[in-house]
RNA sequence: GCGGAUGUGGCGGAACUGGCAGACGCGCUGGUCUUAGGAACCAGUGCCAACGGCGUGGAGGUUCGAGUCCUCUCAUCCGCACCA
């Protein structure tokens, strides 16, 4: 027999919604706090996949069961509406992308509801709403007073196809994420933000947030700081100078020769004339290389001679100066001094155009490779005998003391690319008077998006917007006045959203002081480790400047986090639709039902593992649900009497089921219920008491048959708010063990005895188990731990 | 190249600070239920030449005892990619 699973779930959805169940009253502040978020799905026209699932259960489950303990929850869920899909099926179709989007939404919210999750409809919010993005607009123009935000000439990546600019992180391998159109740089004026200024803050917030350390990590490379100095290099035979950035101040001495990225405008300053052609060639080659180009062509080094020559300060030596595009303009100075004998891709610099190689540290074969780990100076003047370390240290005081150089950090991490050349985004909240550029005052803001008739990007970069004229064209304090016409990236209404949240109704700030201060940070974030470098450090960053601003009260908006894995195929790849192996949500619900579905997926490994999907396997998860039902309903097993059987197997199940909960280990807890039934159903009682302690148990990862077995049971109010159970640590151990004996480490015996039986007693029953087996051999060693292992070394 | 992670039965995966490897589920084998079964229930299921032996990617090591600790190594996945 099988359960009615449609009219159940469908009964316990609609109860949920009528009595606002999981509606949180966010000024009730007589309880803890717990804030359960997700990362908000962008709501695509194909709907929910299998994914989605899987890091809402997770989140629902410790969200559920946090109400149970007692807690005031938050557990919001909304949607980051803007993006290109929809301006592209507008474009396609002539659309509006809003109809689109909110077609979509609904489709999302119907899977989601179908699907259980226990959020708060209330605190919906969604990023394309006019009533949301004045306060993204509202932040932009806090960052744009502060200079956070702000416009400035760069190369940028240009996708012709997409008719857009896109950040590094939309490119893939030089081509489009979406639609994979090539991309090239193109100078470009752009809005940016200046997230480098936030570089050490972001770095050092990483320490104090409960995060996985390999996204920790990522975000510590992507910031890629490194120490180093910054040496004043001047030019024989000239009054010009140039600055390199060194991490190796120790290595001057071996300075032969240095580089400049072929871009650099001093460039032309340093060309003889004898080098213009060479020269010249050289920097039109490097320009029309894209990124990809220049990646793929990093197995050779090219450069060329520039006819001038550098002085190294530390020595006096003459030491030419070459252009080469394995310097980049975008880090440090853009010139570097180059030491062959200890970094590899001098080294083979050098090694290809026959500059000098001069050792400066003992150790290594300068005849095959650069010596690139820590040993003693030599060659090096007063640096000679010192090691790494110290050098260094000597060197920066030597170059300080001289004023020809300086102590300095760098970081990879560059600024945030914020306006693309779109139409569904953010109107940037900017006007131009001549050549003035104004940021419009609080009352007009939000700033709407205007209606089109064609929404298309034009090829040379212009935004749509620039068609609507009527829009353009305005007044400033009574003065004609133009709009900046890009929009904000995606990226930008999901920096924030999590704030939003607590207060969404809130018309006067984005959110109420003292709600924030309540609700802040978030307890637990679940979402896909892709958004390592984007969204979750782009929402560090406008929160960690919030909170220098006094808006946020918190400097790390998000306190633990954790990825849910990918959900493969049942072959083990990427579900796609090419390969036919995409699982739809929808099928699975009509077909097992909600409860199955979220049993299954949070059954099938732990949370942050990709795990392929088995088609069997969903129907074991309803199986079990099945199980519980006929023990439940149809066993009449469930009694007010007492079962001293099964004492033990329920306490030490509310203890695993907790605790695994508690860590996210939902398999394991999944596993521990359905052996508690597997137990249960051999007896002829279930206790009354046992069997609504696990209703509570399932309730967070099957809610809707628990709820209707609670009802069954005779409650006529949800189970929801029913409080935890709790066990009893004495009743979770058995006081009779089965003792493994090994004889030289090999499993030989088991025997029965009491917990904490005396050892000598033990020993005993040890001996007479294993005498028959001892050949002849003496025993040289007895190990016992105990109530654990027993282990006899025999000769 | 650098950084991070992961390797356990036919499959997904369990195994707390070193202490009975393979929990739980899928699959498979046999059986029960007077038709059928993509139902339910019962029994079994790591491998082998099987009263014993071998087994956690591979090779060493530490230990009474290693999936777990150490050294080296291989494979796969993810991130970055000339960052001086």
């Amino acid at each position: 027999m099988s359960y009615n699973f449609r009219e159940i779930e469908q009964k316990w959805q609609d109860y949920w919604d009528e009595h606002k169940t999981f509606y949180t009253d966010v000024w009730d502040f007589s309880k803890p706090k717990f804030y359960a978020l997700d990362m908000f799905p962008y709501p695509s026209g194909q709907g929910l996949h299998v994914g989605h699932p899987e890091g809402y259960t997770a989140t629902d489950i410790i969200s559920r069961m946090r109400r149970m303990q007692g807690y005031n929850v938050l557990h919001p869920m909304g949607w980051d509406a803007f993006g290109l899909p929809a301006e592209q099926y507008a474009i396609k179709t002539g659309n509006h992308p809003a109809g689109f989007t909110l077609a979509n939404i609904e489709t999302f919210k119907r899977q989601l509801k179908m699907l259980g999750f226990s959020f708060d409809w209330d605190k919906e919010v969604s990023t394309c709403d006019p009533n949301y993005y004045k306060w993204t607009q509202w932040i932009f123009k806090q960052l744009y007073n502060d200079g956070l935000a702000k416009l400035v000439e760069m190369p940028v990546n240009w996708c012709e196809g997409l008719g857009c600019v896109l950040s590094n992180d939309e490119v893939i391998d030089g081509k489009s994420e979406r639609g994979g159109f090539p991309v090239v740089r193109k100078n470009m004026k752009q809005w940016v933000m200046d997230i480098p200024k936030y570089a050490d803050i972001l770095l050092n917030g990483l320490e104090e947030i409960d995060w996985p350390e390999s996204t920790k990590e990522i975000q510590r490379n992507w910031i890629g700081r490194s120490e180093g100095a910054e040496v004043i290099f001047k030019v024989a035979n000239s009054n010009i100078e140039f600055t390199v950035f060194t991490t190796r101040p120790d290595t001057l001495f071996g300075a032969t020769y240095c580089v400049l990225a072929p871009e650099l405008d001093m460039v032309k300053d340093l060309t003889t004339p004898e080098q213009k052609s060479a020269v010249e060639e050289y920097q039109k080659l490097a320009a029309s290389k894209s990124d990809l180009e220049r990646t793929e062509l990093n197995k050779e080094k090219t450069g060329v001679f520039t006819g001038s020559y550098a002085i190294n300060p530390v020595n006096g030596k003459e030491i030419p100066i070459w252009i080469s595009d394995y310097v980049l303009a975008t880090y440090g100075t853009g010139c570097i001094m180059a030491v062959p004998a200890h970094d590899q891709r001098d080294y083979e610099f050098a090694t290809k155009f026959g500059l000098d190689i001069i050792p400066v540290l003992e150790g290594g074969d300068i005849s095959k490779e650069a010596f690139t780990e820590d040993g003693i100076h030599i060659n090096s003047d007063f640096l000679n005998g010192l090691n790494k370390t110290d050098a260094i240290e000597k060197i920066n005081n030597w170059l300080e003391e001289k004023k020809i150089g300086t102590r300095k950090v760098n970081y990879k991490l560059r600024e945030w690319i914020f306006a693309r050349q779109r139409y569904w985004g953010e109107p940037i909240p900017i006007v131009y008077l001549d050549d003035e550029m104004k940021a419009l005052a609080d009352s007009d803001l939000p700033l709407v998006l205007p209606e089109l008739e064609d929404y298309a990007p034009s090829k040379t970069g212009a935004s749509p917007l620039d068609k609507a004229t009527d829009w353009v064209n305005t007044t400033f304090e009574g003065k004609p006045a133009k709009r900046e016409t890009s929009t904000m990236p995606g990226s930008a209404g999901s920096s924030w959203y999590f704030l939003r949240y607590i207060d969404p109704h809130n018309d006067n700030e984005f959110a109420d002081k003292k709600l924030l201060e309540h609700w802040m940070p978030v307890d637990l974030y679940v979402g896909g480790p892709e958004h390592a470098v984007g969204h979750l450090l782009y929402s560090r960053f406008w929160n960690h400047y919030l909170y220098n601003k006094g808006y946020s009260p918190v400097k790390e908006p998000f306190a633990k986090l954790r990825h849910q894995g990918m959900i493969l195929g049942s072959n083990g790849e990427k579900m796609s639709k090419s390969k036919g192996n995409v699982i739809n949500p929808d099928d699975m619900v009509k077909q097992y039902g909600a409860d199955s579905l979220r049993i299954y997926e949070m059954f099938m490994g732990p949370i942050d593992a990709a795990k392929p999907w088995d088609p069997n396997g969903i129907d074991g998860a309803k199986k079990f649900l099945d199980r519980v039902w006929r023990l439940f309903v149809e066993s009449g097993k469930v009694k007010d009497e007492p079962n001293k059987k099964l004492e033990k197997v329920y306490h030490f199940t509310v203890k695993k089921v907790t605790n695994d909960y508690e860590n996210m280990d939902f398999n394991t807890a999944i596993s521990q219920m359905m052996i508690f039934i597997n137990t249960a159903n051999k007896e002829d009682i279930l206790p009354r008491e046992y069997a609504e302690g696990f209703l509570k148990l399932l309730n967070p990862v099957a809610p809707h048959i628990t709820e209707e077995l609670w009802n069954r049971l005779g409650h006529n109010t949800t189970i929801a708010y029913e409080k935890w159970p709790e066990y009893d640590e004495q009743k979770t151990i058995d006081d009779e063990i089965e003792l493994p004996i090994q004889v030289n480490g090999k499993l030989k015996a088991t025997i029965k005895i009491a917990l904490d039986e005396e050892e000598s007693s033990v020993k005993e029953k040890v001996h007479s188990a294993i005498e028959h087996r001892l050949d002849g051999k003496s025993i040289v060693k007895e190990i016992y731990v105990k109530n654990k292992i027993y282990n006899v070394v025999v000769k």
